[in-house]
DNA sequence: ACACTATATTTCCAAAATGGAATATATGGA
DNA sequence: TCCATATATTCCATTTTGGAAATATAGTGT
């Protein structure tokens, strides 16, 4: 039960689907999220941690940089289910769609390492 | 994004699910419900409303009492497959297989109208 | 060694969620 | 009409959550 209401509960929150959407178009690191969804840097870490204890995202650091990625769920049918769904869910919306448009235009060359 | 999120702000606390995964084997009204989960009344009436609100359950009023039910999802593809993949989800999970054997005494003549 | 940058953690605060007691509403029976 | 019961609503205390500022940690380049 635990393991499901965690899951659940990192579905839960706005951003938090939008991190998990634009995962599904690419990798992307702690800065370039936090551009794209203009969050101070430690809540979009807060955040990240929640979806990867709950089984969504991994990660896997990069020199300075840590790269996460949606998970693959083979751990979880839960995860697994989610993730497969959200690949169609909620491209209509309004708020993703835009979020997906400015995606392309947000690239760590230009916001890292200035 | 708002409807979405409602349905899995729903699925994030335990009492819900198991009111969820009771109401798979039977129609059920709210004293039934909370003599099963072992809360107050007004806390069962409150999470089945949030359960309505999210289009997860559907309630028809016979006489005195309010028979709840699983709604069929026909509205929204989250609440179709949510509720669809919860019908095998948690099916092994120990609280939720006791609660379902405890399910079958929990009788609406045994407990309402004394 | 030192400065700079990316990320994580800690701490605090405001807002939201959960649960129950008290209360209101509605229905059925005497 | 009056009473008992099923359900809903309101109100309040406690806990949890989301956000940011401050701080800590870890690489990278000089």
């Amino acid at each position: 039960m635990e393991d499901f209401l965690k899951v659940m509960k990192a579905m839960s929150d706005s951003n938090r689907v939008k991190i998990l959407k634009m995962l599904q178009h690419k990798t992307m690191c702690v800065c370039e999220m936090r551009e794209a969804l203009q969050l101070a840097q430690p809540t979009v870490s807060k955040h990240l941690k929640l979806l990867g204890d709950a089984g969504l995202v991994s990660s896997s650091k990069d020199g300075i940089w840590v790269n996460y990625n949606l998970a693959d769920g083979a751990n979880s049918p839960y995860v697994a289910t989610i993730l497969g769904n959200l690949k169609h869910w909620l491209d209509d919306d309004s708020e993703i769609s835009q979020l997906m448009e400015r995606l392309s235009s947000i690239r760590r060359e230009n916001i890292c390492r200035k």
